[in-house]
Order: C-alpha cells, then structure tokens, then sequence
DNA sequence: TAGATTGTTAATCGATTAACAATC
DNA sequence: TAGATTGTTAATCGATTAACAATC
C-alpha cells in the first residue's frame, strides 16, 4: 500500500461509498465488476474509480476488471473496518440514545463501553446493556479504560469541554454531533455531523428549485 | 441578488456555516466584521469569504467591511430560513424521535406535521405533541396536506419506497437518514446524512494518525 | 482627505476527466 | 492470440488564493 497520507478528503469521503455498492454487489454473489461497470451503478466516472482506487494500490487486472470481494476487503482494511473501536457517548438524550442504538445493530466494530450525562434521571439507566454514567465520572472512567472514540451528543455550549477531557483522556478521534466547530490537536481525528447546517443546505435547494420552476 | 442556479455546491455547504459565527458574533453585540478578523475566526482566507459573499451580491462596504446584523440576515433569506417548512418524518424509531426532538427544540421554522410507522407499538403515541400515524395512511395524509420535508428514518430497505410516496405527494425535498442512495426526479431537493459514511471516514483518519505517530 | 477594506480580475492550485499504452 | 480493461500520464475543468483598483 502507498503513502496515504496526503489523499485528499474527496477520495476518502467516496471510499465508504464505494464499499456500500461492493457489499450490495457481494450479497447478490456477483464476482467481478469493471470500472465502468460500477460506474454505471454509483455514478462517479470510471476513470474517477480508477484513479481512487489506485491511490492505493493496483487492486484491479487489466481485461477483467475487480474482484468484488477482494475489493470489498482492501477497502474495509484501508478505512480501517477490520479493526474495532471503543466508544463513549457523552450526552444521553434522544440523539445519543439514537447513535447508541445505531451503533448497536449495524456497526459491529463499533463498541460503546459506556455513556455519560449530567441528568440524574438517566443516571443508572442501560440503554441497550451500556450503563449511563454521571458525568462527573468521565476523567476516571477515561484513565481506566482505552478508549478510542468520541462521541458528543451535548448541547453546543458543553461541547468544547467535554472534548478537552475525552482527549485528554486519549480518544483518538471524535464524532461530533453538536451544532459547533471544536478546537483539538490535529493528531486527534474529528468528524462533524452538522445535523443544522444539513438541514439548511436543503433549505436552499428547495427554493432554488422553486425559483426554476416559475 | 444574482442568478443563483449556478452557484456550487462548495459555496452553498459554507453558507450555514457563516450564519453560525454570525449568530454568534450577533449575540455578542458585535456590529461589524471584516472578511480579515472573520477569516481569523471561521478558518477560511478572507478571499473566499469575500468570493463566496459576493456570489449573491455585494453585501459589503469598502474601508467598512460587513455589518454583521444585516449579513446574518441576508445569509438568512438566501438559504430561505425566512420561511416555514412542515416535514412528515417516517420511521419512529430512536432516530426518527431524536429528529423530532431536535427540529422541535431548535428549528422554529422547521414544523413537523406528523411521523409514520408501522410498528403498532408506536403508532397512536405522541412525540413532542406530533401524533404518530400509521405508515398505511401516508398517501392520504399527504393528499390532505402540504408538506414540504420528507425525512426519512427508516431502514435502507424502506427508503426508496417511502420517498417515492413522499414524491408523489409533493414534497420540495428530502432529508435522507437511510444508509443508502435515493433514486428521485431532479426538481425535488435531497440532502443525504449518511452516518455509516461518517463513522467510516473517521476511522480511516484515526488510523491515518496512528500511522504518523509510529 | 487618508486609511481601510471591499469587489473583482488574474494566477495558482487541485481535482476530475480523457486518452492510451501496458497487460491480463 | 485478440479483446477487454486496467493503471497512469496528460489535458481540462473548477475552486481557491492572490493581487489590486475601486470606493467608502
């Protein structure tokens, strides 16, 4: 495999994709799919799949095309899916129940070990067998555990806080589900999931369809 | 203002993102901004910030820079957050209440008129005062109503299905949950949120980061 | 007016697409 | 082998950044 330092953001935003049309294509027991093939499936341009994926490595042959299983499995490797991941999920309102959930039933690499609150009222519960913990807990559940993500459901103005200590506490990556932009190291991995900013991206191709229409 | 219709992509994702420091800077009794000291805040170089303002017309003023009142509320017309929108959310499940709850708390001109089901356990329940209805009287509640935002929170095997009824029943957009990609005609808006995605691109970073350290 | 800062054009950079030689 | 299709280089396209004249 190459140096995958400096692919840009584009390349890997699309390499999950690409596994979801392979997982589709495995489940229906094809073995084999040209780049134009697939692009007729997922809409980039063979030549776009071609150069992705060889940012990687050569995973095709020329006259056959890829092997959708083989394919399926260096890209699960280059996002790093055959490994697992240690959660926590700090807020525990419907939004963190929600991705405990989510994270439940389809991403089996995905573990959460604990969730935290400050509301006395889910204190104690089990959501899905994780306990939710006080928050006043996180420093020293951090300092015994290793955990390697995450994840804040809080409201925006918690937010900051809450990543200081989860790094300090030696995440590797957060996924940030409130409405603001966080300050951390750049050896810690951040995504966003901007629910606002979605929905209001969609607010504006709504009028502008609008305005087309008349 | 300018033809909009052309406008990319890149450009339009920003927007919300100005209005959030904006907001911000609105709250703190901050009158006016430069495209410099908002560079220094928001992360992107004062060119693009004057390039992308200027796409919708010159909200700015020499020796001045931007009165931050009224650029809020320019921002605000252009994505069309001057105006109401009534959704219909199908799927109930944790997801589909934590969305509820979310629009419900914090999008005022986000109305949700009602959430669908099929689990008999949840149809008949009230979510923040919004009824879940039985799944089987979505063509109806939309041949009875206008609705504007379909949200989609089922599963990935339900969802074509459902945005096609949502389609048929007039909707402008769709906010999409499933972890899949919609098929749907090219005057009805779509803005995917594609969790499974997100979750992937971060574990490719962490490991990215891992890589450096070692 | 002088200084500041925009609006806008031009230059650069990066990402996508096209083309084709290599090769299975 | 001949046909198909990749891997990869070159060309194009689009987005970002730099520069500066216009102007408040």
């Amino acid at each position: 495999m190459k140096d995958n330092s400096k692919i840009s953001s584009a390349v890997i935003k699309r390499l999950p994709r690409y596994r979801r049309y392979l997982y589709d294509l495995q489940k229906k027991n094809v073995d084999r799919i040209s780049s134009n093939e697939l692009s007729n499936l997922i809409g980039y341009t063979a030549s776009q799949i071609r150069q992705d994926l060889n940012n990687f490595g050569g995973f095709g042959q020329q006259g056959y095309g890829y092997n959708i299983q083989s394919l399926y499995n260096e890209i699960s490797a280059i996002l790093g899916l055959d490994q697992e991941y240690k959660m926590v999920i700090v807020g525990t309102g419907n939004l963190g129940q929600a991705i405990a959930n989510y994270t439940h039933y389809y991403k089996s690499g995905f573990k959460v070990a604990a969730m935290f609150d400050v509301n006395p009222k889910l204190i104690g519960l089990r959501i899905n067998d994780i306990e939710v913990l006080d928050y006043e807990m996180l420093d020293e559940f951090m300092k015994n555990n290793t955990i390697d993500i995450g994840i804040i459901c809080t409201n925006k103005d918690s937010a900051q806080e809450v990543v200081d200590k989860l790094c300090a506490g030696g995440v590797k990556g957060i996924w940030n589900f409130a409405p603001t932009d966080l300050n951390l190291s750049d050896d810690i991995a951040l995504e966003n999931v901007h629910l606002s900013d979605s929905l209001h991206s969609l607010a504006y191709y709504i009028n502008r369809n609008k305005q087309k229409d008349s």
